[in-house]
DNA sequence: CCAAAAGTGTTATCGCTACACCCATGA
DNA sequence: TCATGGGTGTAGCGATAACACTTTTGG
């Protein structure tokens, strides 16, 4: 019988890396924020941000790190989107890395966070070639976006609070790639009762102003619960 | 300027290990592949098989390794399900576990090989408690194959190359948790295009007996190429 | 008063659901 | 000949796509 000690003393141990894609949304494009890195190797070339998992500290936390130190942005979507695990991945050395996605709402302050870094924000169409197997992650990322935001409402991480009705079908046309019937989509999202409409108006892009709606979370659930389910 | 070594050379190493939840389809049940562990720690409790990832192994190498092992089955379907990276997730050492799920079809040639492990197949539904975070692994496999298989054709990986369409349908039922009109199954399925009719019958569970169908990869392809896509 | 975007209502069509019926065959 | 599961056709309903019109307001 093998015992305790031997079972986990004898097997190899490897340097593992998480990588982050980060996700915003401007006007009318969805974005992605890429690094010109600073240190060797691959110094000067466009590149995901990430950083190696520390001993003590869960893969999750190591995502969220990475996103604080470079965005100043805590608690926001973030989820695992893939496992690169090839031997030769990286020229420098063998590194497992565990991608993560994440939405992030455009502001002043981490823009400003942001600059310090020399990042820049890309549109997903137009990228430059990444180090490494980073434009596959950016793909697969990419991929895993398009499909869950059809079912799921992840789309509203890439708004402020506050939002208006074109503002949202602007973005899923982005996200989906085709533009929807605006009437057609407004009945269909507000059919799901899962938008509070306020009493302000956004007039920043019509004279008329738009009404501004929150999502409401307490809503959502409570048709998840009932096995309703959100399609877009 | 830090250089190249260093770069790599001051990081944390970790254990990685790859754990495989192991689906299959009896008659009418979706089923997996549990194992009775032989050896400490955890002895004697029910299990997902898994295995540490070697130092010169790629991770889906490691996948794959594990299931030639236990099934004695190569070139099966298999993707990641998920990453579980929390510090205490194991109590016995830290170890970071790349979860991968695979499709097997049930026959006599692996069915041996799995007795010689120990293993049993349970009902998705009728599941021991397993050893550390094994439950949620299997718990977030099942959710995405029954969430891929709405729109991806995974299902047939679970079935013989030739099957009818009761049998098709009988799987679906299963993965969804619903059963489905049989015949506007049989409507839907057929009008894609993707199966080939044999000529053979299968009279297993019928006098009359029922056409045996293949699916058609080439004709799957190209529809996606033409952008329509599947979803049951 | 005009341009430009926001917001509301209506119709026609297509796809899906819910059925009823016939077929083939072994016992 | 009858019980059992396989296979085919169709009518009605509901969701969605396509579309026209009204509202608001700054310049």
């Amino acid at each position: 019988m093998t015992g305790n000690l031997n079972f986990y003393a004898n097997a190899d141990k490897h340097l593992v890396a998480v990588d982050c894609i980060i996700f915003g949304f401007d006007k009318e494009r969805l974005r992605l924020l890429l690094f010109k890195r600073k240190i060797a190797p691959f110094q000067h070339k466009w590149s995901l941000i990430g950083s190696f998992i520390h001993a003590n500290e869960n893969v999750s936390n190591a995502a969220q790190r990475v996103l604080k130190e470079c965005t100043g942005l805590q608690d926001v979507f973030m989820e695992v989107s893939g496992c690169y695990g090839d031997t030769n991945r990286d020229s420098g050395a063998r590194v497992i890395s565990i991608a993560h996605y994440s939405l992030i709402r455009l502001n002043q302050t981490n823009e400003s966070t942001v600059e310090t870094y020399h990042a820049q924000w890309f549109d997903v169409d137009e990228m430059p070639q990444l180090i490494l197997d980073h434009n596959q992650m950016v793909a697969d990322a990419l991929a895993q976006l398009r499909r869950k935001a059809k079912y799921q409402p992840i789309g509203f991480e890439l708004l402020p609070e506050k939002f208006t009705i074109p503002q949202l079908k602007t973005l899923y046309d982005a996200i989906h790639q085709k533009k929807l019937d605006r009437r057609n989509f407004r009945k269909r999202i507000l059919s799901m009762n899962i938008l509070k409409k306020l009493d302000e108006k956004d007039k920043r892009s019509s004279r008329k102003g738009a009404f501004l709606y929150q999502f409401d979370e307490a809503a959502y659930k409570h048709l998840v619960e009932k096995g309703v389910h959100f399609e877009l």
